[in-house]
DNA sequence: CAGTGAGCGAGCTTCCGCTTGACTT
């Protein structure tokens, strides 16, 4: 007879409390959420109050049946989701789903995962709290219904399989809005003057390094400056010393652990979130989805013992933080390490490295501030008012620098604050060179992953367990790539003075190479646009924040839920109404010049597929020509020589074995077609000026390939292979692939054993696999 | 790192937030 059933939300959780809780406790976990709305329709009954209408959803029928079994059976089930808006709603979800009564529930909370804590939580337990699942019944709805109202509406008017949504349409917005300050920042320059100082003490040499503070517009005026300085005496006329510290940043949340993995590991925020599963699992960190900097007293303890012994007490400095991030729930604690006393971990490469990166933030972060010397030098110049000074820092204390610093996104990494040399006020200097090198301002950083991630979490929008999945929605999506681009070359210029003479070069650099970093698409362009020309109020950057203060008041009962809902869904509704009958189509369409031959217009737009180049009017009688852009092209900077390069495809090549050979551009890249085989061109090769010589080799290469896969083929059977692919030996007949069940070696495999295969409808192919993982 | 290669006829696509496996063609 079970006694005691306690439903958690990860199993992970559930195995380390049931070693707390003994034998009368059988531990469960719901693996999140476990009835939603149906993702093939609406599911919102919008006459009748928008009742949501859920159901269990299709990966956990099996897991429900299971724990309802379990709960008949058990005299007390506690519901222990997490305690926040997702887990109370969780929690009733189940009680509805299990079918329990007032009498035999329990809802309990804690917020970290030691024995004491699940003891405590045993013994205060309290019903389910209906006003914060309502709270969470109008955020899943509100989400619906934009979600699910918007995104036909760009199916109609943009483009199908797009989609828009509360939290991926406002990402998409920063990166967009961030590309056009790009494009609109005007880059000036202005020259920054450094200095070399020799001088001799006690018989032993020293260099000193100093800046002027102002820079100089024109070019002109840094000449002046030097020149006046020819012959100049230089003289130390101050020295200030002041003290300073510095502290160490709070334990990490799942935000800040992105931030600082991409920073000092680079690593994807998608990789750091599967790395840190893994740590998770193994039981070696706490849970890496949470938005809490809180470190249990347990934790803290643990942390003081670490650093006693390791660093000494004077290294120690227990401190309690506080979360100041916009829209928080804190059902966790930060991520740490789960012992403290652990420095490092097996596993993975991967794994030590996060591991070694979330212990020292862990450990720093209870440990005694750095304590600093700054000393600003002023050095006059005996033939001008203008001084140049030097900045030294000393470390009088480290404390927690001794373990972690945490990193910047600050690209300006000009000014380093030296170690001085020993110097006095009086000191006479021999300048050993003076520069005046021109210097440009730098336009606004593109976002990497991890820098998105932070602007969202300021604005409040989305959470811990949604930022790594939105950015791979909003790449799948096509309104946004990862990419690396190459930089260009810039010139500047450099006057020297150097023993009283001054010279002059231009020097070159290279600049704006950008490394993994987010641009919009043509697609994310035109998308941003259409919502904000008709949807203003919903990519809002304060729209989540407005609807978060309402669903506040929702769980603090003040609101029904549905009354809030209502107030939205009018005006929004209206609003898709309108645009549905009064828009046309939003493709970009801008005209790009006349085809020389024939005189018509050639435009570039958004079609069905994509970006693509029209020759011809729209309205004309005879039909106008398409050709899609290629991957390195955009609407925004195609020319009009370009797009008549397009229309020269599909272009003939010649004929190797009597069969033609013609070169064109499809949906993945340019090919070589040839006796109905397609062959794709590499990224070398240009299909404008490819000839046949190169087809003949690609085609021959790709035979080759091609031969090294087969395993196995029959005489008998020319349309049936054995093939060795990605996902290793599968079967191809008549065009389509077929699994071979497990356990069969492929090579035994005869003609009859195939087709046995072939026939049977398990291994047939799925309709298709609908792809929930993130691209890398 | 296998294969994919349209353009008007048919049916489908889509949201956000919880959580892990199973393992595609």
């Amino acid at each position: 007879m079970l006694k005691n059933l306690v439903i958690v939300e990860s199993p992970a959780k559930a195995k380390t409390i049931e070693g707390f809780l003994g034998k009368d406790f059988v531990v469960k976990s719901s693996y999140g959420h476990v009835r939603d709305l149906n993702k093939n329709q609406l599911s919102v009954d919008i006459e009748n109050g928008f009742v949501p209408q859920y159901e269990v959803s299709p990966d956990k029928k099996k897991l429900i049946t299971e724990l309802k079994k379990l709960a008949k059976e058990a005299e007390i089930v506690w519901l222990a989701s997490d305690e926040d808006r997702e887990g109370e709603a969780i929690s009733w979800h189940l009680y509805e789903a299990l079918g329990l009564t007032d009498a035999k529930t329990r809802r309990i909370v804690f917020h970290e995962i030691t024995k004491t804590a699940i003891q405590k939580a045993i013994e205060n337990p309290r019903q389910i709290d209906h006003n914060l699942v309502s709270a969470q019944q109008a955020r899943r709805v509100l989400d619906r219904l934009v979600g699910y109202e918007l995104s036909p509406l760009l199916w109609k008017k943009v483009k199908p399989s797009l989609s828009a949504g509360r939290v991926q349409s406002v990402a998409v917005r920063l990166i967009v809005e961030r590309e056009e300050e790009i494009k609109q920042f005007n880059s000036t320059s202005a020259f920054r003057v450094t200095a070399v100082f020799n001088f001799e003490q006690d018989g032993q040499n020293y260099q000193l390094q100093a800046e002027l503070p102002e820079r100089f517009e024109k070019e002109s005026a840094a000449h002046d400056f030097l020149e006046q300085c020819v012959e100049a005496a230089y003289t130390i006329s101050n020295i200030e010393k002041k003290p300073a510290r510095k502290s160490p940043a709070p334990p990490f949340t799942t935000s800040t652990l992105q931030q600082e993995a991409s920073r000092k590991l680079g690593f994807s925020v998608a990789n750091t979130m599967r790395v840190a599963q893994q740590l998770y699992e193994s039981g070696k960190i706490t849970y890496m989805r949470t938005d809490s900097v809180n470190l249990s007293d347990t934790a803290i303890n643990m942390a003081k013992d670490a650093i006693t012994e390791t660093y000494g007490a004077k290294y120690l400095k227990t401190r309690k933080y506080s979360t100041k991030t916009k829209g928080a729930q804190e059902a966790h604690e930060a991520i740490r390490p789960t012992y403290l006393n652990q420095s490092e971990v097996k596993g993975s490469s991967d794994e030590k490295r996060l591991y070694e990166l979330i212990w020292k933030r862990t450990i720093a972060s209870q440990m005694a501030d750095a304590q600093l010397e700054k000393t600003l030098v002023t050095i006059d110049i005996s033939t001008n008012k203008k001084h140049f000074s030097a900045k030294g820092e000393v470390v009088l204390f480290d404390g927690f620098l001794k373990v972690y610093m945490e990193g910047t996104d600050d690209e300006n990494g000009e000014e380093s604050n030296n170690l001085l040399p020993p110097i006095k006020t009086g000191q006479q200097l021999d300048l050993k060179e003076m520069t005046a090198q021109e210097r440009f301002t730098r336009h606004p950083a593109r976002y990497s992953e991890a820098a998105l991630v932070k602007k969202m979490e300021e604005l409040g929008i989305g959470r811990p367990s949604t930022y790594a999945p939105t950015i791979s929605t909003v790449q799948k999506r096509g309104y946004v790539v990862k990419e690396d681009r190459d930089g260009f070359v810039r010139k500047y210029k450099v006057i020297s003075l150097k023993k009283d003479k001054i010279s002059e070069k231009t020097a070159s650099e290279n600049t704006g190479y950008e490394k993994s970093k987010l641009f919009p698409t043509d697609i994310g362009i035109l998308v941003n646009k259409f919502l904000c020309q008709y949807f203003d109020g919903i990519i809002d950057y304060n729209f989540t924040a407005n609807v978060e203060k309402e669903f506040d008041e929702i769980a603090e009962g003040q609101k029904k839920w549905n009354q809030m809902i209502s107030e939205f869904y009018g005006p929004f509704h209206r609003k898709i109404d309108d645009t549905t009958e009064n828009a046309g189509k939003f493709s970009g369409e801008k005209l790009l010049g006349q085809d020389p031959e024939s005189g018509k217009n050639i435009f570039v737009k958004v079609g069905r597929y994509g970006p693509m180049v029209q020759l011809g009017d729209t309205e004309s009688e005879e039909k106008p020509k398409f050709a899609g852009l290629r991957k390195d092209q955009s609407m925004e900077s195609i020319t009009l020589e370009q797009a008549l390069d397009l229309f020269s495809f599909p272009r003939m090549l010649g004929t190797y074995e009597d069969k033609e050979m013609t070169v064109a551009i499809g949906r993945f890249g340019p090919y070589v077609k040839h006796d109905s085989k397609f062959y794709s061109l590499q990224k070398t090769d240009d299909p404008a000026d490819i000839e046949a010589e190169r087809a003949i080799e690609l085609i021959e290469a790709k035979r080759e390939k091609d031969q090294k896969s087969i395993i196995k083929e029959f005489d008998k059977a020319p349309d049936l292979k054995v093939l060795d692919g990605r996902y290793g030996p599968y079967i191809v007949y008549k065009k389509k692939n077929y699994k071979i069940p497990k356990g069969t070696d492929p090579e035994s495999l005869d003609l009859d054993a195939c087709l046995k295969i072939v026939e049977n409808p398990d291994n047939a192919p799925k309709k298709r696999f609908a792809r929930k993982k993130s691209a890398k």
